[in-house]
RNA sequence: GCUCCCUUCGUCUAGUGGCCUAGGACACCAGCCUUUCACGUUGGGUACACGGGUUCGAAUCCCGUAGGGAGCGCCA
């Protein structure tokens, strides 16, 4: 039997970082048990579900590398069918017709938790003719669920849990309405969409459950489960957006790799012994459901910070370059930056990258690092002081020596700066930072005679002798 | 309130009765490297929630306590 799995987002929001991880735990088994990936948006709500929500999951799913097998399915476009499942069950008599109004089951939940008892509905529909409704009154089609023994769900994370059948009560099916409710929804695509694998977030556990009751109902084969576990903030706490519940499309303007992020949002209740870096195939080889825990982890920028940093000095430079051209619409001054990458500024990147992406965690840090690249930029107070505390009266003596370099290139440049430090009695830090703040206009920059190089004789004099003298 | 789940360094985790005076990674501190910043490298501190058992021996098994999380809609 060939496995399937799914990723079924609602489409009442961005695609969070939870949900990244759910989609790559997903896509990892499927890979990786030679299976399929499905993607389904589950707008059965309609007050919430938005179109624009469905386009950032799509754009998420495809900015983090993540591909699916056959169509995208709309829960909402199959009504229809699961309409007719309810009804089935009705014939079957594994449903009934409830006519409680909404005013009568606030009444009953509120007269639950004032006694302490688990707000559920009572079934007083559950045995009651339809007859004994008003003629033409609407219903609800309620689940008639089995009410002694217990529901197991044999989880591969979570292990075998179980649920005495009292705890759950009779869920709704259909609304009144007519529009099938999540629970059947789920069951009825997952089953028709031949599912054998359910993977997502512990918080569904429960419905676990109750799906399995709907499974059960209808004759038909439960998938085996993976309830994985959530992802918390920083302080322990639900993620919200104070510590990281953005959009992946934010981490995407906030510079990072989706190789980087995919990496760490593997290592995320997930590990395989000591290692730390994986390759998509290492993952995709390595990944077991298995081995997946079941507590929660916390969201931990920094080591996000640190493991960007490792793919930003790893990956083929190619790699590097094409997904900073990817991201400069959606960086803070990368449209600016855009505009000026012309031929020539972007040979002097090419150049400039393998000492640029050493030094930048982020690919906006990458940005601002190669914005000297590009242009002229006004000093900072670092560099401004450097040149005022005897840096321009250096420069100005070095300013022969670079004009008359045999060959502007960084090993002969050193060689000729050096020689010229020594004659003069300077050390080379004193020589070295001068230049580095008049050429980039900061005081931190890749090796000072590889930024001489890239940037060419033309240009670096006229920066320096624009802060010489 | 009820049901279920969780608990190893600040964080992610290794660990499935002896290999653990608990390992790795990030972060932190100190040193080295060095034209800056990074990278790299050397060293350091910090953890088995608590209390009882079981056992020759427990981070690992059992019980209890505490703390945390999730779920309890005609939302998904």
């Amino acid at each position: 039997m060939t496995v399937v799995t799914r990723f079924a987002p609602s489409p009442t929001g961005f695609l969070h970082i939870g949900g990244g991880r759910t989609a790559l735990f997903n896509w990892l088994y499927a890979r990786k048990t030679g299976g399929k990936m499905l993607l389904r948006i589950e707008d059965t709500d309609r007050q919430r579900s938005t179109e624009a929500a469905i386009e950032a999951i799509i754009d998420g799913m495809r900015w983090l590398g993540f591909t699916w097998d056959g169509e995208v399915v709309y829960q909402f476009a199959r009504a229809g069918r699961h309409a007719e499942v309810a009804h089935d069950m009705l014939a079957k008599g594994t449903a009934y017709k409830c006519f409680a109004t909404a005013e009568e089951l606030e009444a009953m939940r509120e007269a639950a938790t004032a006694e302490g008892r688990p707000p559920r509905y009572d079934g007083r529909w559950r045995d009651r003719p339809a007859s004994d409704a008003p003629p033409g009154a609407p219903y609800a089609v309620r689940l008639k669920a089995r009410q002694d023994g217990e529901t197991i769900v044999e989880d591969t994370v979570q292990g075998r849990v179980v649920f005495p059948n009292k705890d759950l009560d009779d869920l709704v099916l259909l609304r009144s309405d007519g529009t099938p409710t999540y629970m059947l929804a789920v069951v009825v695509d997952d089953h028709d969409m031949a599912v054998t694998h359910v993977v997502r977030g512990v918080d569904h556990l429960t419905n676990a459950a109750r799906q399995t009751q709907i499974y059960e109902a209808n004759g038909w084969d439960v998938p085996v489960f993976a309830h994985i576990p959530l992802i918390h903030g920083s302080d322990g706490a639900k993620l919200s957006k104070r510590h990281g519940a953005l959009g992946v499309d934010a981490y995407r303007a906030m510079g990072y790799l989706p190789a980087a992020l995919r990496n760490y949002l593997a290592r995320l209740s997930w590990s395989h012994g000591d290692q730390e870096f994986f390759s998509d195939a290492e993952m995709v080889s390595l990944f077991t459901l298995e081995a997946i825990g079941k507590s929660a982890a916390r969201f931990d920028m920094a080591k996000l910070d640190s493991v960007n940093g490792h793919y930003m000095r790893t990956l083929p430079a190619a790699d590097i370059l094409e997904a900073f051209e990817a991201a400069l619409p959606f960086m803070p001054g990368g449209p600016a930056f855009q505009d000026k990458l012309d031929e020539s500024a972007k040979a002097r990147l090419v150049a400039a990258l393998p000492g640029l992406r050493e030094r930048a965690k982020t690919l906006v840090e990458l940005l601002e690092s190669a914005r000297f690249l590009v242009e002229r930029l006004e000093l900072d107070d670092k560099a401004r002081k450097i040149l005022d505390e005897g840096g321009r009266e250096r420069l100005a003596a070095v300013m022969t020596t670079l004009r008359t370099a045999p060959e502007f290139t960084a090993p002969a440049l050193e060689e000729a700066v050096k020689a010229f430090a020594e004659t003069s009695g300077t050390k080379l830090g004193q020589i070295a930072q001068p230049l580095r703040a008049a050429l980039t206009g900061r005081t931190t920059s890749p090796p000072i005679f590889d930024v001489l190089e890239v940037l060419g004789r033309e240009e670096s004099l006229a920066r320096i002798g624009a802060n010489s003298g």
